[in-house]
DNA sequence: AAGCGTTCCAACCGCGTGAGA
DNA sequence: TTCTCACGCGGTTGGAACGCT
């Protein structure tokens, strides 16, 4: 059984949207706000549409803030250089450019950007996400593998546990500056691991490495590794003080 | 000018999350 | 504690615009 729908699909408008229409959402937000519910907004707006596509038009194209048109080279190396940070965390790349949507920085990315970077000989390494990393918890396979995953695997919840990103914001780039960079066995002799659970990594680590498809920490870190494929990616030194970073092997 | 392939981007979809009942 | 529901997100799609032959 599927999810059920936001909206009754057989009564509302889809696909592009009209001098009026925009006219109307933009005229009933700017006097009302969005009043905190999207759902119920078209029909108090009077528009034939679903809340979710008044929402989108709004955050995408009628927000008075939106800045339209060409991205600048400052832009695309904030988004290159977010993009190899955090992977493609579009919202979170997005807020670092002022004026610009997810949906802006996505179509940016994957249409132009990506293209441009890989004609000027770049390489384009992103960090094992938490996800890829999740994933390969809940869908174990024989072989490693640093492709995307599926789309919609339900392992939010498993990621938390795992990484705790959210703790870090937004203070969470790594830098790789070479004095902050080591080798895998030092930055484990050296105590600074880890992202990971406390509970997991003392206790369950060991046994998880089958399961995960993975073989070795080396192996989990390859997708945090710089492009020499011999330093890590290292979480920043502010990170370690807060405690966030425990030793694995001490 | 016509036909075809490619590019671009607005919009949609379905999921996880979190707030509140 | 559990459930419900709206929100926000990333991935995907559809079609208009563009470029080439």
């Amino acid at each position: 059984m599927g999810r059920a729908p936001c909206c009754d699909k057989a009564n509302v408008k889809r696909g592009p949207w009209s001098p009026e229409e925009d006219a109307t959402l933009r005229s009933y937000v700017e006097r009302h706000g969005t009043g905190g519910n999207w759902i119920s907004l078209p029909q108090k707006a009077g528009l034939k549409r679903c809340g979710k596509s008044c929402r989108l038009r709004w955050l995408n194209y009628l927000r008075p803030d939106i800045k339209h048109g060409g991205f600048t080279e400052e832009e695309d190396n904030i988004i290159f250089s977010l993009y190899k940070t955090i992977g493609s965390r579009w919202s979170v790349i997005a807020s670092h450019l002022h004026g610009r949507t997810d949906n802006d920085v996505k179509n940016y990315w994957n249409t132009k950007l990506m293209k441009k970077i890989m004609a000027a000989g770049g390489s384009i390494n992103t960090p094992l996400s938490n996800i890829q990393i999740a994933n390969k918890l809940h869908h174990p396979s024989p072989s490693p593998s640093v492709t995307s995953p599926p789309a919609q695997i339900p392992v939010m919840k498993t990621e938390a546990a795992f990484f705790p990103v959210a703790t870090l914001e937004p203070s969470f780039p790594y830098v790789s500056a070479s004095s902050s960079s080591m080798t895998v066995d030092e930055g484990f002799r050296n105590g600074y691991i880890n992202w990971i659970d406390e509970e997991i990594c003392f206790e369950q680590a060991p046994a998880f490495f089958p399961e995960l498809g993975f073989s070795s920490w080396t192996e989990l870190l390859g997708g945090f590794m710089n492009d020499d494929s011999r330093t890590i990616l290292w979480p920043n030194a502010d990170a370690k003080q807060q405690g966030v970073y425990q030793s694995l092997y001490s």
